[in-house]
DNA sequence: GGATGTGAATAGGTTCACAGCG
DNA sequence: CGCTGTGAACCTATTCACATCC
């Protein structure tokens, strides 16, 4: 039995794949803007970003944005639009806990890069690193936790600790309000519905590469064929 | 018009996503041989990886491993398989190009880790770093990738340069030898077809999270049902 | 003419459900 | 019984193809 209960305004439904696609577009609009154009076809997007001109157009209309038949759409409104749909008005604060070699190199890659997304709070159980700032973010032991997200209104973790941590660390960060972690411990997070997880694994990534290489055949011409649409 | 010029044995045919999961599998496998069970249930493999006993036995499926039906799978017959699928048995060699904070925390995670799987040189523009050895991994200017890459039958390469730099250096390592490509840089790479491209997105990974994280409803009671099957 | 927007067709991956077996 | 192996159903995502518009 559907609910049609639906509020009028038709909220645009979006699935996790396209979600990642419009991450991109925004990314390559960007530079397209930069460059001064103020008009883009699908089948530019798609060059940049190497998918079909039809999924973006797919993609597009998933978020309600209509171009023109002629001209394209138009990089700023577009640019805007997607803008509108992914990010949050307000901005949104994110904390990341584990601040070994992978986590400082996350710190340093999201630092200062996006206002509307930023690294506020980082935690580690080393004492050597308590209380001192980290690439513009303040390190707190892992105590921390529940005061310092509830205070800052944080609700997206980076989970960058051993696997052997990683469950007990994402209990205690939804329990204090989380509810999207970015997951780079190699193991399944056993957790609440509403949270969702975003899994990133560097072995089992290296070695799906490893594996793919081998199977794929050795170049046969000097003119091979070249990937994308 | 098919080619049924096949050769006998039923080469399996895995897909991206399967090949993943067995990768996933292989490593919750050495737990449970650690632990010392001889024998596992698809639904034991599947609690752990966070899938469903279905998806287990259809991935088996295709590495041709059958179990049996009241004992489940044997854990170190299993193990034994699926490395011999994914694994290359002299091993492969693999060059990692971009020496900053990222590449140096790629480095420290796969350093000495896995016997099969090595990354045996890194590449990167800045002197300083020339002819040090970093985390156990000789480093190269760039204009050296050729002669290294060839001399060591390097075949996976880590790309983690900044994106203005990431389709010169691919194609540079492709030259070379290289055909699959663990991909950092916010990049759609243009390559031979015969290049397996993986990429890893962080700020579209980060975007994801934080997009969904928005979407979902806040916990309503303490009893929360519980993610995963 | 060449673009967009979109219903319909296709491809691909996951789950169901059940036969078969120990 | 409860497990495995697997055809078939299902569901999702992508692509095709074409009506439509400037």
């Amino acid at each position: 039995m559907p609910d049609d209960r639906t509020p009028n305004l038709k909220l645009p439904t979006a699935s996790d794949r396209t979600i990642g696609r419009l991450s991109l577009y925004r990314r390559m609009l960007n530079i397209v803007k930069a460059e001064g154009r103020p008009y883009v076809y699908s089948h530019q997007i798609a060059a940049l970003c190497g998918v079909t001109p039809a999924q973006v157009r797919r993609d597009l209309m998933s978020i309600g944005y209509s171009g023109s038949p002629n001209r394209g759409y138009d990089t700023s409104e577009l640019l805007w639009s997607i803008e509108d749909f992914l990010y949050d008005p307000k901005g949104q604060n994110v904390a990341l806990v584990g601040v070994g070699n992978l986590g400082r190199a996350i710190l340093a890659y999201f630092t200062g890069r996006r206002p509307r997304l930023s690294v506020v709070a980082a935690f580690d159980n080393d004492p050597a690193k308590h209380s001192r700032v980290i690439l513009g973010c303040r390190c707190y032991p892992l105590d921390q936790i529940e005061p310092v997200v509830r205070a800052q209104e944080i609700r997206v973790g980076i989970l960058t600790v051993p696997a052997s941590a990683a469950q007990l660390v994402a209990e205690r960060l939804v329990e204090a309000g989380v509810c999207g972690l970015l997951n780079f411990a190699p193991m399944a997070l056993r957790l609440p519905l509403h949270v969702h997880v975003e899994d990133i694994d560097l072995a089992m990534s290296l070695e799906k590469v490893a594996f793919f290489s081998r199977r794929r055949s050795r170049p046969v011409a000097a003119t091979d064929k070249v990937a994308g649409s």
